[in-house]
DNA sequence: ATATCAGTTTAGAATGATTCTAATGTATTG
DNA sequence: CAATACATTAGAATCATTCTAAACTGATAT
């Protein structure tokens, strides 16, 4: 992501200093999953002193913008995910992390949904063991 | 189920009076999606007044003997699941409702996992809308 | 540029599901 | 009927997340 600031603008998102900085980690072309957490500790390192108050605020702002998307895989903490095609994942609950499977893969066999109710997405998550 | 008390002596689970009640009503032969909430609020309904900390308690020593699965669909609370055989789920999250899909399904076209790590399961879940 | 103001950041408090503690109660066994 | 290991419970603690309200800052108008 070259001009961060303008990307921001064109999301109706003012480019404050912390919305730079966490775009700029988020949006640097390689795919992440982060928790409030991981991306607190990584700006940590990048000593930049962003209250934990304001990550929970830009994960949120950039999710309704459609920049993230959520993921919902265990009831301890949210991910989110940079990477917003529609994609799957394997998780491995031992490392706490998820891998994006891109290829297209394909659910067979899924019966009509309850009467009234249309699917939204089908959403495959791959349990690793190890 | 007929003999609950018998059930629990089988699966070494003391059969004391509110793990017999939860039993009961859990095992009465017709699958249910509970969380604590919901169960402690069916319970208030029977007017069997069970705390809190002994339905937690009782869900998971369920649980630990394979009486039930954990089913972690979103970060706001923990879901039972009464069906313990391998299976998938439709999920309203306007109505906060699971519903089983119990016919074989099939994922085509699974890459290979990282290296090292082997497929545990594969969970399928269906988002519907309305 | 400076003033203005809506939008943003932040520390710290609040929330809510879940877990823990430690005192009391009970099922089991001899 | 003991003795005791296990279970229940109220209330406190925990922890991720959200909320509050005061201070701050980017955008816009003069
Ligand atoms: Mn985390
Ligand atoms: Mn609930
Ligand atoms: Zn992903
Ligand atoms: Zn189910």
């Amino acid at each position: 992501m070259k001009d961060i600031k303008h990307f921001l603008r064109q999301n109706s998102l003012r480019p404050t200093k912390q919305r730079v900085i966490i775009a700029n980690y988020l949006f640097d072309g390689v795919n992440k999953h982060v928790t409030a957490e991981t991306l607190s500790n990584k700006l940590l390192k990048m000593k930049a002193g962003i209250s934990l108050a304001t990550i929970y605020n830009t994960l949120h702002d950039f999710y309704e913008k459609g920049l993230l998307k959520k993921l919902m895989i265990n009831s301890e903490r949210i991910y989110f995910d940079t990477n917003t095609e529609h994609h799957h994942h394997f998780y491995s609950k031992k490392d706490q992390k998820l891998i994006d499977i891109n290829v297209d893969m394909k659910v067979n066999g899924i019966p009509k949904p309850p009467k009234n109710k249309k699917i939204n997405k089908i959403e495959v998550l791959v349990h690793l063991d190890n």
